[in-house]
RNA sequence: GGCGGCGUGGCCAAGCGGUCUAAGGCGAAGGUCUGCAAAACCUUUAUUCAUCGGUUCGAAUCCGAUCGCCGCCUCCA
């Protein structure tokens, strides 16, 4: 498979340290709010591409940290007058329901900064000690200018940087482009004590030492949004490249940001929706279908009306499946010797996610496989083995990788309870109905049906039903 | 000012040197089936890829210029 690296600004094969294990870093969230729907995208993006790496056969270790100590978490507990503790627990469960509603599949670690303090003031003494960090009152910095490869990612400059007008100017600083690895507490805020006196980390600070300790000194992939590049991807290789590798991060995946109206999608901004608003009205696979859609790397602009007609894209696979219920429940399946590989379809779709996890393409198999199967149907109406290979394919593909279906959760849904069998005893009225011609009783129990999401479908061969959220 | 990205049908979006008169989704139009629907299926919906030049036997794809949009350089996924 092919990746894109934002180190080597190219397509690289992708080929693990070692073997077949995968470790996979993505950055978290700083837990002061709800995260929106932008902030979503890399979640659910880099769970595809923890999901694909797992179809083929790696083994993955992914972590995501949390960062629980930030000037925002602290303003957050100052307006509320309450603790930080208590504000990053809330968010922290805020987080975990969200990413579960969006069908995110749990990292093996959730490092909190607030465990890792100890880590992380190793990692500064040892910076320290290598001349690469100095303390000015209790306040230390990381000296860019001891870093021969700054840069080498963002592919900035630090003699351009310097000359940019926007670099913060402060007094202890030797360099303006020196970042803070320790913060000197201030009155009224959370403390660690350390070497340097009482103080928190720098926001950097937390995924080298994080990333480290749970992946390895050397990982394979660090993902995180396009604006994290620099500073904050930028730095984390200064830290655990001066400290203690060669080699930080092995490849640099960057997600496009998701815009509203042409602009970043973004909390400053106040351009934003979270995604726990927009699960009200959406569903989890909708939202992804709709990810899926545009490759990762590219910007995507985000609107209702695109999530609708996601959504309605959707109901092209849910009908299949639902037809596929449908007929496994009918109990009209028979033994076949008929085979169906669809080996076409697995090569396509693995072309496609191979090619630097391009999910359009993935997702155009999807829709041709759709329309193959259902012309399929109609010829086999009966064919166990079709059923079966279709089942297969579909949880492989749009349930385990995706995560835009889920075959076994509508089996359930449609199996359980007396259900089944009171439908089929309107369906049963209503066929009598219209053989009576009395097609106001039979719009009756059709329409009635359909109010309480029960849809009925007409053919040839008997009625059958689908069943929709309403 | 420095660095990076983008401009493909009504909308979204793949394609990145020949199979492109350009995949797939949404939307729209017609048809098959049906008492009527729904679903499914079948057609139709870009000789053209921001514009202008160039390279090449051949360009949406490479190069240059122009126009337009966006992002990073400060917290941000």
């Amino acid at each position: 498979m092919k990746i894109y690296n934002t180190l080597s600004k190219q397509k690289e094969e992708f080929i693990p340290l070692y073997d077949n294990y995968v470790t996979m870093y993505v950055c978290g969230p700083t837990v002061y709010d709800y995260f929106h729907i932008g902030n979503a995208r890399s979640f659910i993006m880099g769970d595809m591409l923890r999901r694909y790496l797992e179809y083929k056969g790696y083994k993955v270790k992914y972590a995501m940290n949390l960062t629980d100590v930030d000037d925002k978490i602290i303003n957050k507990a100052n307006d509320e007058k309450t603790s930080t503790d208590t504000i990053a627990q809330k968010y922290i469960d805020v987080f975990f329901d969200d990413l579960a509603k969006l069908k995110v599949k749990p990292a093996d670690v959730y490092p909190k900064a607030t465990e890792h303090m100890n880590d992380m003031i190793e990692l500064v003494k040892d910076l320290e000690e290598k001349g690469t960090a100095y303390n000015v009152n209790g306040n230390v910095f990381y000296d860019v200018s001891k870093f021969k490869d700054y840069g080498k990612l963002s592919g900035k400059k630090i003699d351009e940087l310097e000359s940019g007008s926007r670099v913060e100017v402060n007094d202890q600083k030797r360099n303006p482009l020196d970042f803070a690895l320790w913060k000197k507490a201030k009155d009224g805020e959370p403390f660690w004590e350390s070497p340097w006196g009482k103080g928190r980390p720098g926001w950097h600070l937390e995924c080298s030492a994080m990333s480290m300790k749970h992946l390895g000194k050397t990982i394979d992939i660090h993902a995180g949004g396009n604006d994290l590049i620099f500073p904050h991807h930028e730095n984390e290789i200064a830290q655990s490249e001066a400290c203690c590798t060669d080699q930080f991060v092995r490849y640099w995946v960057h997600f496009g940001f998701l815009n509203f109206k042409e602009e970043k999608m973004s909390k400053s901004l106040g351009n934003f929706f979270t995604a726990r608003e927009i699960l009200k009205n959406h569903s989890a696979e909708a939202i992804r279908l709709l990810f899926a859609q545009t490759h990762y790397h590219a910007p995507l602009n985000f609107s209702k009306e695109l999530l609708e007609a996601s959504e309605k894209g959707l109901e092209k696979l849910n009908n299949l499946i639902d037809s596929i219920v449908e007929i496994k429940n009918s109990g009209k399946l028979e033994e076949d010797s008929n085979k169906f590989s669809f080996s076409e379809f697995y090569l396509e779709f693995e072309q496609a996610m191979d090619d630097d996890l391009n999910t359009p393409r993935a997702v155009a198999v999807i829709f041709d496989f759709i329309k193959h199967v259902n012309k399929l149907l109609t010829e086999y109406p009966s064919s166990k083995n079709l059923i079966h290979s279709i089942e297969i394919f579909l949880n492989k593909t749009t349930d385990d990788v995706l995560g835009i279906c889920n075959v076994k959760e509508n089996e359930k849904n449609n199996a359980a309870s007396l259900e089944p069998n009171l439908i089929e005893i309107l369906i049963g009225i209503r066929a009598d109905a219209k053989k009576n011609k009395n097609f106001e009783l039979a719009d009756k129990i059709r329409n009635d049906l359909a109010e309480i999401g029960i849809i009925l479908k007409d053919s040839k061969d008997g009625t059958t039903y689908t069943r929709k959220n309403i």
